[in-house]
DNA sequence: CCAAACTAACTGATTAGTCAGTTTTTTAAA
DNA sequence: TTTAAAAAACTGACTAATCAGTTAGTTTGG
């Protein structure tokens, strides 16, 4: 569990009014997230972009300094999706096994429903530059921290059978496994429901743990 | 096991002798896969490759139609790499158990040695038209069926006691995970060794499996 | 000698980001 | 409340640069 704390990446902007650029930003925001998922970030201009937020290409670049600042709060956007969704689920009181489960499940269900910016987003942070990556993987790190702490509980409580360096694989797998149902998706859904998903990794975890 | 048969992508060529096409191509792949696994695809010019590659632009774009199939070249070509490390290690007069484990080690270390061209395989993926990167995939769902058949065979020989739908699961695991090795490369690297790592994962795998 | 391979210079289209000037909103003095 | 001035936000035409791919003509080797 690293915890490396360095500070968060910002976004310049020219325009003084801190609502309004909070206003103006979230509606850069939807209309790239839409295109983005359609066309990729490469494949989008930023002329596009401003037009289906509803304003002046001039206008955007007042609340964004580049084309890639919008990716970057187009990133961030969607992983707080993500990060609400797993924290919501988190109960205290519940064994530790229930726990990991439930965290487990919300992760997997939040990811089924946003699952083409999930994509989107993996797909496009190597299109960040260092700093905004650097700063972005931060927020990957906070998620799997949670998890390996639900894991460490387990652990800690005697009900976990797992040796300590693989909390952190078996953290970064639920991650991954998450992350892999929105980009294999159309060849899962031959074989899976993601009912069906969440209930056989369940099991495998299960027998992976106790 | 879904053994779906489609065609194979075809790179075009304006160019009459095989055996040139196929020198000239390799010169090609061999500067792009560098330059890209630097650069990236898309801050890459084809100037600078057909440069690095020692020919004109023009006589390059004889060997290619377009920018996209010298990705499509060099995609198959850090393909090609692991598939013939995964079936070089496979053995057929070992215990199922350690026919996979064998599998999953020549592939976390093949991926280790070429981790920057995997990152980049699987990153510029996304470039790849609709056609091209179907044909890509079918070369991974290859490596797929593989690991696939060797989990059946110790199923069938009642050794590993999971079942029928967690086969296709667990042989996707292991490329994913040999994949992300290439990718969380600099976090894994201060927990693991690519030999603890395959170490650990072996042993994950063996408490899964039996 | 001639077909195959190669070259250099070119083009046509694209696009991120700018900036000089305009409109709107806020502030503050009368 | 009115008004004037200052600040903030917005506009859209513009540009400077880039780059994938072409082609008319030249060289090479069998």
């Amino acid at each position: 569990m690293s915890e490396t704390q360095t500070e968060e990446y910002i976004v310049a902007t020219s325009v003084k009014n801190p609502k309004r650029v909070e206003k103006r930003r979230a509606e850069i925001i939807d209309a790239a997230v839409k295109i983005f998922s359609e066309k990729g970030y490469h494949a989008t201009t930023t002329k596009e972009i401003a037009e289906a937020a509803g304003m002046n290409v001039g206008t955007m670049f007042q609340y964004v300094k580049t084309k890639q600042d919008i990716l970057y709060l187009v990133c961030c956007h969607i992983h707080s999706l993500i990060e609400k969704a797993l924290y919501a689920a988190t109960s205290e009181n519940s064994t530790p096994l229930e726990a990991i489960k439930k965290d487990m499940t919300a992760l997997f269900e939040i990811v089924d429903q946003v699952s083409d910016y999930v994509v989107l987003m993996y797909q496009e942070t190597a299109s960040l530059d260092k700093e905004a990556r650097r700063s972005f993987l931060q927020r990957e790190q906070r998620l799997r921290n949670h998890l390996e702490k639900q894991i460490q509980r387990g652990i800690d409580s005697g009900v976990f059978k797992i040796s300590q360096e693989s909390v952190f694989l078996i953290a970064d797998d639920i991650l991954v496994q998450s992350q892999m149902w929105a980009f294999r998706r159309w060849s899962l859904t031959n074989k899976f429901t993601i009912e069906k998903y969440i209930a056989t990794r369940s099991e495998l975890l299960e027998t992976l743990l106790t």
